[in-house]
DNA sequence: ATAGGGTTAG
């Protein structure tokens, strides 16, 4: 009752502005409102379950549990199956997956197997881990076992297929559990969705969800979507842009009597912040304290991420201060954002001085911390702070991740330090680092803009050979380099075999092959590729246009780009600065050419 | 007793 008055309160006065640092006073006074009184944590911890069932609502911590289990192990008559499970359960939610593991692997060793639930909690962890194939080997040993798998198994493994891209996989699982018999749950469509929307697959999420909605799912069940649901599809449209969309879902959401809590608020303001609305997000941050709902640090980050990413650190940083006001405490992400901030506005030795500061205020760094810092002096060409600072979290034991390895060697590229690439290329082995498709896209294209063709070539080749899947940007960064080598030759061969590497070619893809034929004054080529995209349904965008009417521009061809500028009309395509630069070419290029100033067509939006 | 959601670094 308290909180909802100071919220009402904050909210009537908050109408103005939100972001900017003069309305900052302000908002301090406003917004922050004391914390409604926590009482103090009784002292007494929980009671051990030894011998005794475990009660669900008993919070233990990992380490509790750990060495619960541990003694459970050796306790005769053994303590129920349900208390084992229990400790399985704490584990597996706090992500300790390997612990998990080897407090299974424990159990034989007294001659107890876990139950159908414990192999339950075991497939569920091989499928967070991204090994889904171990997942199903687990469900082989539930069948094995004389148990049934159930829908909670299921779902575990569509959620497994999802985190390694197996969409198809998923869906067709989901497809044969259902003609078995077995009724996905909320949870289950939950998980879908959010599979399909992490995969960059959210329109098919909303089709799915419309269809779900019109009972055309051919199922008995009755459509019963949660907050939990809708805060997955309304945060993976948002992602996509599709935040008109992500509106909808919200008001649909609500309209079915669930609130908003401060997650679905939280996604849907992200949203809005990424596509610059900040009316829109500022009156749902004021909207959300109007009915009572806290924001968190989460929150607090989103916000201050999104002042940062529009070159506002110092607003982001007067947030900080508005946060911890409000007794909200900052957290790791909060201070790297804050830091890459202050990197993103060149205002390193800043990013520095908070790096250091934070330590001080008892906050503590963690290896993103220095992963944003070795970015920021890459970024600003301090190759030697950045391998410095690199060297001090490895003194400091600091477990430095592939990140840090991507960024360091995007930096020794960028100075054309391919020595050292390659010798640090050779220790992420020794920290027991595998390199990602991201670290083999910045080795493919680094390699090509330093003059290593025949080792970026290479590397591709073995990359191929280990059977490793190469994806799109892969490709296209090695497809990039021989073009500009002006191999046509051999990078149309590559392009020919997209196919049979199973890899689809992309807008960016073709862009880059018009582009090698532009360059080559192979015109004709050119166009063709363009057709041909066409052809396969893969829609050229703005950048395609671009690339093509540069080719035919600088090859004084005013018609076709005339004639191209009018197909960009046609689909309502707003030219950017790449484009105006090609049309005051064509202009200048020849007086003759002005003839065609009456023929550039209008587009929409455009004086 | 078991399964699903929103934040940061390339």
């Amino acid at each position: 009752m308290v909180a909802r008055t100071y919220a009402r309160q904050a909210a009537s006065a908050t109408r103005t502005r939100i972001f900017t640092p003069s309305e900052r006073g302000e908002l301090s006074t406003i917004i922050i409102h004391p914390r409604n009184p926590t009482p103090p944590k009784s002292s007494t911890q929980p009671q051990t379950p030894l011998g005794k069932s475990l009660k669900a609502d008993q919070k233990i911590t990992v380490s509790d549990a750990l060495t619960e289990f541990d003694k459970m192990l050796q306790l005769q008559p053994r303590p129920p199956m349900a208390s084992f499970n229990t400790l399985l359960g704490t584990v597996a939610k706090a992500k300790r997956y390997q612990d998990l593991i080897l407090m299974i692997n424990r159990m034989p060793e007294v001659n107890l197997l876990p139950d159908y639930i414990g192999m339950n909690i075991l497939l569920n962890c091989y499928c967070e881990l991204k090994r889904v194939g171990l997942g199903f080997s687990v469900m082989g040993g539930i069948l094995k076992r004389g148990y049934n798998p159930n829908i909670v198994t299921f779902t575990a493994l569509i959620k497994g297929l999802c985190m390694e891209d197996k969409i198809g996989d998923a869906l067709g699982l989901l497809k044969k559990i259902i003609r078995m018999g077995f009724h996905p749950n909320v949870k289950t469509w939950g998980t879908l969705v959010n599979g399909l929307c992490r995969t960059g697959n959210a329109e098919v999420a909303l089709r799915l969800h419309e269809e779900m909605k019109n009972g055309n799912v051919g199922l008995d069940l009755r459509f019963n979507p949660s907050l939990i649901y809708y805060s997955s599809l309304i945060d993976g449209l948002c992602k996509e842009g599709l935040v008109e969309k992500g509106k909808e879902l919200f008001l649909e959401m609500e309209g079915r009597g669930i609130s908003a809590d401060v997650v679905a608020y939280g996604a849907l303001i992200h949203g809005l912040c990424r596509m610059g609305e900040w009316e829109q997000a500022k009156e749902l941050f004021i909207q959300m304290i109007d009915r009572g709902i806290r924001p968190n640090v989460v929150t607090f980050n989103i916000l201050m991420d999104s002042l940062c990413k529009e070159g506002k650190t110092d607003e982001a940083s007067g947030m900080l201060e508005l946060m911890i006001r409000r007794g909200e405490k900052p957290d790791s992400i909060t201070f790297n954002t804050l830091i890459d901030g202050y990197c993103l506005e060149g205002r390193i030795d800043d990013a520095k001085e908070l790096f250091v500061s934070m330590a001080a205020k008892g906050h503590e760094r963690d290896v993103a911390s220095y992963n944003v810092l070795i970015n920021g002096y890459c970024k600003c060409r301090k190759l030697k702070e950045a391998m410095s600072l690199f060297r001090e979290m490895l003194c400091k034991g600091y477990k430095p991740t592939v990140i840090t390895f991507n960024i360091l060697l995007t930096g020794l590229f960028q100075e054309g330090k391919v020595e050292d690439v390659r010798e640090l290329y050779s220790q992420m082995k020794d920290h027991d680092l595998t390199p990602d498709s991201a670290t083999y896209s910045i080795l493919l294209d680094g390699f090509c803009k330093n003059d290593c063709l025949v080792e970026a070539i290479e590397l591709f080749e073995t990359l191929e050979k280990s059977g490793y899947k190469l994806n799109s940007l892969n490709c296209n960064c090695l497809l990039d380099g021989l073009c500009k080598a002006g191999k046509l030759d051999l990078a149309s061969e590559l392009f020919e075999r997209f196919p049979e590497m199973g890899v689809a070619p992309t807008n960016f893809t073709y862009s880059i092959m018009i582009n090698g034929f532009c360059k080559d004054r192979q015109l004709e080529k050119a166009n063709n590729m363009f057709v041909e995209m066409e052809n396969k349904g893969c829609a050229p965008d703005v950048a395609t246009f671009n690339t093509l009417m540069r080719g035919f521009c600088d090859n004084n061809d005013a018609p076709k780009v005339v004639e191209l500028l009018q197909k960009m009309a046609d689909r309502n395509f707003l030219p950017d600065s790449f484009t105006a630069t090609i049309v005051v070419d064509l202009l200048s290029k020849d007086k003759s050419y002005s003839k065609y100033l009456k023929l550039i067509p209008k587009f929409p939006d455009m004086a």
